[in-house]
DNA sequence: TTTGGCAGGCATGGGATTCGAGTGCTAAAA
DNA sequence: TTTTAGCACTCGAATCCCATGCCTGCCAAA
């Protein structure tokens, strides 16, 4: 006979573990509290109801499921889930016409920019939650090439061409006006000396050599030096891309505005939900944050699917999508890890 | 004696006019039904309830005000709305402190994509409704440069540089890799021939040439039009841009979740609004829409206040904010008439 | 023309009631 | 020892009722 109600690592009758698998898919598939009833009826088990009643009290005393009052049927807490995640849950993979589409949909992008928009609204507009997705830090790629291209007075615009493929541009004020020949050669220079550097590095490095050789500094690099200064100083840092918010004016547990609101405040800061995300770069695979794991109060209700996407093996960033914990994992993990390793084959595409 | 409840032209004695201006600040301030007591109260005239309440009666029967239910009192229609902002509101102008700073913050974007988030959110911030800014079309201002630079594989950046100083570049894929001599002197073809030119037009111009010198074509025309083909085919319409969405959860008329998610779809498909934006542009001054108006369901509650914005005179976009009907319109009107004046400012400064 | 007074109507909120769904417990059956 | 049937109990949700308060409409008097 197994042990009942041990202590927490108790290894979980099968008749129970089956018990707590169909419940959690039925809370997921209803959407309420699910009754003895219904799962003696549902699950295959040949038990009456009052069997189930007594196995789901020793559930509930585990910490796995909570009745939200006397009379109503039990739902999964976020522990519950959690055992159902980990140990309970089949994901049949993605049928192969879908991931077909999907690399259709991410093969055709033209920058990377766009080609991070898309994973974005791929993963909303399929799973019909939110899809976030993580921007890489700038400043960890590497410089490939810069161009200057003088506008009007003394306006210049600077082109940063990096090695994954992204291009960025800003415009900044010299103090004079500087000729096409001019930038061209600043232009040469640096792609000579700080072609092929982290972008971060360049930064460093650029102070430096200014330091160095203020003294015996030419008109050459007195205008590189100008132009640097302006190009360097703001660090760009990470950032977020959510889309398809929207989705989560249906989801029936955050029918009361204040929820709501505070996760589009949360989507609107992006500093915490960055946080979060930048958590399960070190994880290898799909990561999942359920409930209150989190440890943000507006998550509350909320689960957070992530995986890391990577090109030539190096982790850049993550993607994942948020929805309420009682969302379709089935579903939702495997496609978030798709589309986490054919974002990162698109990226590596564009760094040509 | 005036004459009282004539037809809906009827000139409105003084008295109900100070009364319906009262009544809609009230309403405006207090976000409920005004009764015939908080009115006689508030208002300077030495008049009972009781008075008032005829006059009420008489407001109502013009379609001005009415009650919700019998034992509430009286809100302002549209039209009541309407007459309020067109006859009997008086906006004091902005003061000086408030414009040096939407100056300051406005003058120290570098680009005209920045200017014009800038001023969304300036908008969306003042104001706490969200803020709407049209982002003009791509095809009616003039090319002014236009440089290719060489990446890797068969791979040309294109930046394009127009005279609103805006930038914008694209990747275009080539059929074998091409030589740097030859994209510049693709570009020197570029800009010689086409340069100045709408490009609007640039594309229509193209297209000809092409056809008819299609047979005398040498290889500099043949690099030009492969680039050509991948850059001006798609054509990046008028698009809109929103922020301060999340303010709009802070308005008790939008309290139901239906009403506040149709208007963020609105914002998401953005068809509607730019339609409804478009037609103040043919207004030289701030325009209103209130409630139902507009025509669009979803606007029900709410009110659009534009302004257009230019550039040496000409029209070239809109800008303004969406909130409740119970809006200060007071404050919101001069706010959007200063915004557009600053922004096309703003603009004229980035296009040196 | 204005005002005071009074009756009527209606939303709002609290409390009581009913109803139904589900559980916990206990004792009997397997 | 495990499972089951039965029964009492609990609690939320819906309904109704009623008192309250607010505001209007009307009428008669000023």
């Amino acid at each position: 006979m197994p042990a009942k109600s041990d202590k927490s690592p108790s290894p979980l009758s099968e008749r129970a573990q089956i018990l707590l698998r169909k419940l959690v898919e039925m809370h997921i598939s209803e959407a309420q509290p699910v009754s003895s009833r219904a799962l003696a009826r549902e699950t295959g088990l040949d038990l009456s109801p009052a069997t189930i009643r007594n196995i789901m009290a020793d559930l509930e005393e585990m910490g796995l499921i909570s009745a939200p009052h006397t009379s109503a049927g039990r739902i999964p807490t976020s522990r519950g889930y959690r055992l159902f995640v980990d140990a309970l849950l089949t994901v049949q993979p993605l049928d192969q016409r879908s991931v077909r589409d999907l690399e259709g949909e991410l093969g055709q992008v033209t920058d990377p920019q766009q080609a991070l928009g898309k994973a974005s609204s791929l993963l909303s507009n399929i799973t019909h939650l939110a899809g976030l997705v993580t921007i890489p830090r700038r400043t960890a790629v590497l410089l490939r090439q810069i161009e200057f291209v003088p506008l009007g007075e003394n306006r210049v615009l600077v082109i940063l061409v990096t090695t994954d493929g992204q291009v960025q541009n800003r415009v900044v004020n010299m103090d004079r006006r500087f000729a096409p020949s001019e930038l061209t050669e600043a232009a040469n220079y640096f792609n000579a000396t700080y072609g092929g550097q982290a972008v971060r590095d360049v930064r460093r490095t650029l102070l430096e050599d200014l330091e160095r050789d203020s003294r015996e500094m030419n008109q050459l690099m007195a205008t590189a030096r100008q132009i640097a200064r302006q190009l360097f100083t703001e660090d760009d840092g990470e950032d977020l891309m959510v889309s398809g918010e929207d989705n989560l004016f249906d989801v029936p547990e955050l029918c009361d505005l204040a929820k709501l609101r505070g996760l589009f405040d949360a989507f609107k800061a992006k500093q915490d939900l960055l946080q979060l995300l930048d958590r399960s770069m070190r994880a290898n695979h799909v990561h999942i944050f359920i409930g209150d794991e989190s440890g943000y109060s507006v998550l509350q209700d909320c689960s957070v699917v992530t995986a890391p996407y990577k090109v030539d093996g190096q982790v850049i960033g993550t993607l994942g999508v948020i929805g309420p914990t009682r969302m379709s994992y089935d579903r939702v993990i495997p496609l978030v890890d798709v589309t986490a390793r054919l974002l990162g084959s698109a990226l590596k595409r564009e760094s040509s």
